[in-house]
DNA sequence: AGTGAATACTCGT
DNA sequence: GTATTCACT
């Protein structure tokens, strides 16, 4: 679960920014994540063990995505569970299988869509899908480990070794293990939410100022983690004012005490084991091969054998045939993926890569793991078209100073082929920014599509932090070309950049731009096929609007007309983007058998 | 104000 | 795993 409450509480320590600004290096991937979002969509033939492809085929496109911007990822799946946790485990396990009866008795009475939705509800990330993926990535020559225990700390050991550069998650337990850059929020177009720890002190919701990593990895204990819960009533902000006052987490824990609150009997020692937890659990050093600490062994750890909570010590070849995939790491036993219900109906020819992958010595497989150079170069960006783009309405953000009123209103010239209308906004924060959607409709005004949120633009740019020189050059169609600084070649047509929303709450905002927000920019075709409209025509259009506008209000709407023709054509559009399907029926998503 | 329980969401059409 | 809303203290 994270330590609740804890993203939002570093907020100034995050900012907006692209995976792109990790070119050329080594980034950790938490791929638990993209496994769970990736069964999202199939998760009917998941939970039947049918054979589908559409995780991996989401899962390595997003590896695609990550290569395309020259980042070379590391992908870190989740291994066996700590001790401390099988129980819990096991629990959730239990209730999972419960759900999944369910969701086929359901499947069964052919009410498919509740069934769907409950397969949802019960879907898990196995080891076996792992496994599937892994072999993908292999043939694909990403790299790849799982870690012995939890994937979390093993990011935070990659990044302490300089194996890799950042972490790609959305566990906020990153940061309690000690993580310098993390990834947050990362979107199928490489946008993110970047925690920078050499911020961390900015906070403002807490004074944190000259705080240790121990001190701001108690304040997380002991508002409830993964390892220890919190005594009711404690939450961040209340453990911060005990840790601050005190000189190691017992001393909080007694203050604690001494205020009433009902801490439990040997609280002390159960927060104390997930401070050892922290600081030290087992992890693989792929440089080795070997399992080590997540930091070493301080001269005052307790001795080793008083922390089973910190995982076993597994024997190094066990360790490594974990590390590569070659076992379950719940059982030590290798993957018998053809045990699938359906696996006659397996094709033979995309399952090749998979077999000779597994005739192939081992060392070869753990070169791959180490050596950084064998992937890391970007494939050339091909282009493809951009499909369906009006089935989607867009949204960007762009940078403006407070729209004077009174905003103009729906131009007379209703039958015209682009009708812009322009909203006031009130200025909200000092950081003024403006929103912009486009719609597409058909010959009757009928919205065609009122899909909400598409990450089109939030490619646009990074956020630059002073305030004075936060707009910059959109380059919306830059990443075929390098890219790596704001294109100052890009014809004059405003600045763009995507919004540093600190009151950044996806939802909120779209609420605020249907009731009051800024600019509106609709398309209305003539066909009733929903047709794009020319570039040209548009950008006559808004022109011939701009004259009458004072600039505070043009150069927004220069902004929304090159925006507009730049995704009114079809555009070209990266490799990745292109989403290649894999043949179905390749691959067998097993669930886990008990 | 801060905590914590409840709920919705993650895909892709 | 997250974010968001809302009731309770």
């Amino acid at each position: 679960m994270g330590i609740t409450g804890l993203l939002p509480l570093l907020s100034e320590a995050q900012r907006k920014g692209h995976v792109k600004e990790f070119a050329n290096k080594t980034v950790g991937v938490d791929s638990y994540i993209w496994l769970y979002k990736g069964a999202f969509s199939c998760a009917v033939q998941v939970g039947l063990g049918e054979p589908t492809s559409k995780y991996v085929t989401f899962f390595m496109t997003r590896a695609r995505m990550l290569r395309h911007y020259g980042v070379e990822p590391l992908f870190v799946f989740d291994g066996g569970a700590l001790p401390s946790k099988r129980e819990t485990e096991l629990e959730r396990q239990r209730n999972r299988a419960e759900r999944r009866q369910q969701a086929m008795r359901l499947w069964q009475q052919s009410k498919r869509k509740a069934a769907f939705e409950m397969f949802q509800k019960c879907l898990e990330a196995t080891p076996q899908m792992a496994k599937v993926v892994i072999e993908q990535l292999k043939a694909e020559g990403f790299r790849y480990l799982v870690a012995p225990f939890e994937a979390d700390a093993q990011l935070a050991y990659l990044e302490s070794q300089g194996i890799t550069s950042a972490s790609i998650s959305e566990d906020s337990d990153l940061v309690v293990f000690g993580c310098q850059n993390i990834i947050f929020k990362l979107d199928q177009y490489g946008a993110a939410t970047i925690f920078d720890r050499t911020r961390i002190e900015r906070t403002k919701a807490v004074n944190i100022k000259g705080w240790t990593d121990a001190q701001i990895r108690r304040m997380c204990i002991l508002s409830g983690c993964d390892y220890a819960a919190s005594a009711p009533g404690i939450g961040l902000k209340k453990a911060h004012r005990y840790v601050a006052r005190s000189a190691d987490i017992n001393m909080a824990v007694a203050l604690m005490r001494a205020d009433g609150v009902s801490v439990p009997e040997a609280y002390e020692d159960c927060v104390t084991r997930a401070e050892l937890t922290f600081l030290y659990q087992r992890v693989y050093d792929p440089r080795s091969e070997m399992l080590v600490h997540v930091r070493p062994l301080a001269a005052d750890a307790p001795p080793i054998d008083q922390m089973p909570f910190l995982g076993e010590s597994l024997d190094p070849a066990v360790a490594r045939d974990i590390a590569l995939c070659e076992v379950d790491p719940f059982d030590y036993k290798p993957f018998d993926l053809s045990r699938s219900s359906d696996s006659a109906a397996m094709p033979a020819t995309p399952a090749k890569p998979e077999e000779s992958e597994k005739q192939q010595p081992r060392k070869q497989s753990a070169k791959k793991l180490t050596d950084t150079r064998a992937a890391s170069k970007p494939s050339p960006a091909r282009s493809g078209t951009l499909v369906s783009f009006w089935k989607k309405s867009a949204f960007a953000t762009i940078s403006a100073k407070p729209i004077p009123p009174p905003a103009t209103s729906a131009s007379p010239q209703a039958s015209s082929a682009v009708d812009i209308v322009a909203h006031k906004e009130e200025p909200a924060e000092e950081d003024q920014a403006v929103r912009v959607r486009f719609r597409a409709r058909d010959a009757n005004s009928e919205i065609v599509s009122t899909d909400q949120q598409s990450k089109f633009f939030a490619k646009a740019k990074r956020e630059d932090t002073s305030p004075a020189s936060a707009s910059e050059h959109v380059d919306v169609n830059n990443d075929d070309e390098d890219s790596e600084e704001p294109d100052a070649a890009q014809p004059a047509t405003g600045t763009l950049q995507t919004v540093d929303t600190q009151s950044a709450r996806p939802s909120a905002v779209v609420d605020r731009l249907e009731s009051e927000n800024t600019l509106i920019a609709e398309s209305i075709s003539g066909d009733s096929q929903p047709e794009p409209v020319s570039a040209a025509t548009t950008q006559v259009l808004c022109d011939s609007q701009l004259e009458e506008l004072s600039p505070a209000e043009s150069e927004p709407k220069k902004n929304v007309a090159a925006l507009f023709a730049q995704f009114t054509h079809k555009e070209d559009i990266p490799e990745w983007m292109a989403t290649p399907k894999y043949p179905k029926g390749n691959f067998h998503p097993l669930t886990r058998d008990r």
